[in-house]
RNA sequence: CGGGGUGUAGCUCAGCCUGGUAGAGCACCACGUUCGGGACGUGGGGGUCGUGAGUUCAAAUCUCGCCACCCCGACCA
């Protein structure tokens, strides 16, 4: 390719819009423009680096003898409305209507329609399992789309879904898929990690992330210092510590704390540790119960988990607070005054408030605390969970080493989704015993545009984009200096551009008329991994300079033979 | 959806407080000088100042409504 053949429009300026250096490159790349919020036009520069992700997750895929097809981006409400997802999905769900008043969406997920395609297509369990897959343009109404094509609402997706006769099959593709997912990651040159995670809105049982890491990553991630533990934080479990509480050491008293409401101004007014004091936070409770509120203790440096405590069945799904009028109304004093003592509504204690002694909390009386409150002493021992979010430096689930903290970017979701959808679908085979069964279902996800961004995000210096190999969108680029002074120099780039186009090298020739600053810094801010640069000055001494963009010096290459050490190069690296 | 902010040339922004001729740098076009790390000079093209109403002799500037976009939260590949 040509330069001069090729829309290249570089900007030297950040526009304002862009935040994190992902966003920020790909807009001084040119390799996205924003059409409007969360949707973007892919410039032919963005669409070769998004085409050659999407080739190696295809060739990845088709290795492993999962079949790719494609499905429709419209789908009708019927099939969302056999699952009951046309109410569920929410507002995410992009929906349309046709000119005879019919309900469509702009498909986020494809669960329904391959679920739809296999009842009809698949009769018996000889032909399971089976996977199919699909690169294909999604569309969910986020919220608040960000960070560009990092959180887009149009976006292009791997779905993967596969098919089997009974739960032993799909754990059995779930494992292989995994493998599948770590090369195809491996292969796009990323650093990443799979954790353990929640299945969300997808729903199902067993589910796994995996995730780019980088400190602009929106997940936060926990992992073993000695094992291969990892998991999404918040999904980590803490362990209830086998030792209970000290004995107690203080009398119990009650204070006047008038300027103490908040957990800070406790600890820094009356000295006392952050971590001998609770925080109590006042929840709806679950339908089947019989108080209306539920008494949450966490300890007053920790952070609610809100995953953890809306799966207690005595905690409302989802999680809601109640309001300062509920509390008062029901406890008798503000929402920076309460405690477990005395406390007449249900109490549940993170494992680690169970194990306190000599802690302090509000008395549930405005302006008053307790301090030395001891269990069992100056109040019931509680009922304990798993309530708060993990943090660095606890102890892993495994039982082996201390968690440690790290942001990544979600680039892929597999789940084992189970028979969710296919009892809901009835999508049913003949087993060998001549009867029918109900297919249990994995489902795999990629986001492909994402990990663009992801990578941009991992590899990157102060000039700019350094592509992994796999994804740069040209190998090599050609730069001749001064051409249009030089003959000898014009012929030559000519010659070597020819040589690599005729090897199959994605060469890029740029025979723009422009100083040699400008062309250093285009290339370098678009990330090519090999640059010759062909000049009088090595044309002299029979030599091209040849400079890998992850370097900060020159080498030499004879220019006879130049093409053959330019391979040589494309090889090594 | 709640909270905060911004809308002026393709991009980055000034001008608004204190109403009166719409600006700069980059980018773009032409010519010339330059030319191995984002050159310089001269000339030029380009804006219904987000939008609608109001106040006023006069609105980018003041007032009100609306819209869009960005940032912070819950959601997700």
């Amino acid at each position: 390719m040509k330069t001069s053949n090729f829309h290249l429009f570089t900007t030297r300026e950040t526009p304002a819009e862009a935040e994190i250096v992902s966003h920020q490159l790909m807009l001084r790349c040119g390799m996205i423009r924003k059409l409007t919020s969360g949707i973007y036009t892919w410039t032919p520069l963005g669409l070769r680096v998004l085409r050659k992700v999407e080739g190696i997750v295809r060739d990845e895929l088709d290795k492993a003898g999962y079949q790719e097809l494609l499905m429709p981006a419209v789908q009708p409400s019927e099939l969302w409305q056999e699952t009951g997802r046309w109410e569920k999905f929410g507002a995410q769900l992009l929906k349309i209507r046709d000119r005879a008043g019919r309900d469509y969406c702009f498909g986020p997920t494809h669960e329904e329609v391959i679920t739809d395609f296999v009842r009809s297509e698949i009769r018996s369990y000889k032909q399971l399992p089976i996977t199919f897959y699909q690169i294909q343009t999604k569309f969910r109404d986020e919220i608040r789309p960000r960070f560009g094509v990092m959180r887009s609402r149009e976006f292009l997706m791997k779905d993967a879904y596969s098919f089997h006769i009974d739960h032993a099959s799909l754990d059995k593709t779930y494992w292989e898929m995994y493998e599948v997912y770590s090369r195809i990651f491996t292969r796009l040159g990323l650093g990443f990690r799979s954790v353990e995670a929640d299945s969300g809105a997808i729903g199902g049982n067993k589910s796994h992330e995996f995730h780019v890491l980088a400190d602009s990553g929106e997940d936060q991630i926990a992992f073993s210092d000695q094992s291969d533990y990892a998991s999404n934080v918040e999904l980590t479990p803490i362990k209830q510590e086998e030792t209970g509480p000290a004995e107690p050491a203080e009398e119990f008293r009650t204070v006047d704390t008038p300027d103490a409401h908040t957990i800070d101004e406790l600890v820094n007014a009356y000295g006392v540790p952050v971590e001998k004091t609770i925080k109590t936070l006042i929840v709806h409770a679950g339908e089947e119960q019989t108080a209306d509120f539920v008494a949450l203790l966490i300890r007053g440096d920790r952070t609610l988990n809100t995953l953890k405590a809306e799966k207690l069945e005595e905690v409302a799904s989802p999680l809601l607070f109640a309001t300062d009028k509920e509390i008062r109304d029901a406890i008798g004093a503000g929402p920076g005054s309460l405690g477990p003592v005395g406390l007449s509504i249900p109490v549940i204690a993170d494992y680690e408030v169970a194990c306190l002694s000599d802690f302090a909390a509000g008395a549930n009386t405005d302006d008053q605390h307790f301090f030395g409150i001891n269990w069992g002493r100056d109040v019931e021992v509680p009922a304990t969970a798993d309530l708060r979010t993990a943090v660095e430096g606890d102890i892993s689930p495994d039982g082996k080493g201390i968690l440690q903290m790290a942001r990544g970017i979600e680039v892929g979701h597999i789940f084992q989704l189970g028979t969710a959808y296919s009892e809901a679908m009835n999508a049913v085979v003949l087993g060998e015993d001549g009867k029918s069964h109900v297919m249990p279902m994995g489902c795999y996800g990629i986001g492909i545009t994402r990990i663009v961004a992801a990578a941009i995000e991992q590899n990157n210096d102060e000039s700019g984009i350094c592509w992994p190999e796999p994804i740069a969108p040209f190998q090599v680029v050609v730069l001749p200096m001064n051409a249009k002074k030089s003959h000898r120099v014009r012929e030559a780039a000519e010659k070597l551009y020819a040589e690599l186009l005729e090897a199959g090298v994605e060469v890029l020739y740029d025979d723009r008329d422009l100083r040699p600053g400008v062309m250093f810094k285009d290339m370098e801010l678009i990330g090519i991994p090999h640059r010759v640069v062909i000049g009088e000055r090595g044309l002299d001494s029979g030599a091209l300079e040849y400079r890998y963009r992850r370097d900060s010096e020159n080498s030499e290459i004879p220019l006879d033979g130049a093409l053959d050490s330019i391979l040589k190069k494309l090889g090594n690296k």
